[in-house]
DNA sequence: TTGCGTGCAAACTGTTTGCACGCGT
DNA sequence: ACGCGTGCAAACAGTTTGCACGCAA
C-alpha cells in the first residue's frame, strides 16, 4: 500500500499519451494501438494496455468502467458523464449544467436523440465497509 | 425487423427463468449457470446463455449493459438505476424517489457508502440518427 | 418430417501475463 | 550490473458459434 515504484516516462508512455490526447473522445485500447502504431510500428499491444494501467495508476488518466465490451481510456480525470450512441458506440463527454434539462442539453449540444439514462452508484457495500474499517483497525494496531 | 420466430418454452428455458427469479441480485450468465446445473446437470453454458439471449429478445428479462467484466441479468424489465460495490461487485436496484435525496436513500435502505454516481445517457447519435430515417424511408419505399 | 433447441467443442474478442532481452541509470 | 519496460506469444475469461442429433409439432 502506498508503495509506489518509480516510474520511468519512457517515449511509448510519452507517445500513448499524446494520442490519447489527439483522440477527439475516449478511445479504447485498440484505437489507441492503431493510432500509435502509425508512430511506433514495432510496439506491441501489450505495452499499450500495460502504460494505460501505469498512467492510470499514476493518476493522469482514467479508465472508464463503463456498460460496453471494451474498456475505455479518458485524459480527463475527474468525474464527468456520458452520452453513448446505442447504435454505434460512439461516447461523449457531457457537462450537466445543474437545473437546466438533460435532454436539452444533450439535443442541442450534442445532437443526440436521447432514448434512455441509466445511473450507476457506486461505493461500498455493508459488508465491504464492515470488512475495510475492521482491516484498518488491525493495520494501525501493527504500526503501533 | 419484426420477424419473430416462434419460441419454444423448453424445459431449459423454463429453469432458467425461474433460477433468474430466485437470484437475489442480478446474476451473471455463469452464476446461472451453476443454479441451473444443479437441477439439470447436462445443461450446457452454451444454452445458458442462448436462453438468455432469447428471453431478452422477448422481453422477459432484461440484458443489463453495465460496467464490470460480466454482463448481468435481470427479471425487471423496467428501466431501473443500481448501486454497485467498488470492492466485491455486488449490484443492488435502487429506487429513487424523487425529491429525495440520493445518498440518503442509498444510505438507508442499502447501507452503501456512497463514492460516486455515474449517468450514462444512451440514444442515437447525430450519424445514426441519419442514418436510420434514411433508412426507414429506403425500407417503405420498397414496401409500396 | 421439419426444424428448433440442445450438448459439446472449438472459435473469437478483449485483456493479462511469462519470458528473454536490451537499454538507461 | 541492476532492473524496469519492452516485444512477442501464449494464456485467460467471457461469450458466441458450427455441428450433429433428438424431440416436439
Amino acid at each position: 500500500m502506498g508503495k509506489k515504484k518509480f516510474q520511468r516516462m519512457t517515449p511509448q508512455r510519452k507517445i500513448i499519451l499524446e494520442e490519447l490526447h489527439n483522440a477527439r473522445f475516449h478511445p479504447t485500447a485498440d484505437e489507441i494501438y492503431e493510432r500509435v502504431r502509425r508512430r511506433l510500428p514495432r510496439i506491441s499491444l501489450g505495452t499499450v494496455y500495460r502504460n494505460l494501467d501505469a498512467l492510470a495508476v499514476q493518476g493522469i488518466i482514467q479508465k472508464l468502467d463503463l456498460a460496453g465490451s471494451q474498456r475505455r481510456f479518458d485524459v480527463n480525470t475527474e468525474i464527468h458523464h456520458h452520452v453513448r450512441c446505442v447504435s454505434c458506440g460512439a461516447l461523449e463527454d457531457v457537462v450537466v449544467l445543474p437545473l437546466y434539462p438533460v435532454e436539452k442539453i444533450l439535443q442541442d449540444t450534442h445532437g443526440f436523440e436521447i432514448q434512455g439514462v441509466r445511473m450507476e452508484f457506486s461505493g461500498l457495500c455493508p459488508r465491504c465497509k464492515e470488512a475495510k474499517t475492521t482491516s484498518q483497525e488491525k493495520q494501525s494496531q501493527n504500526k503501533h
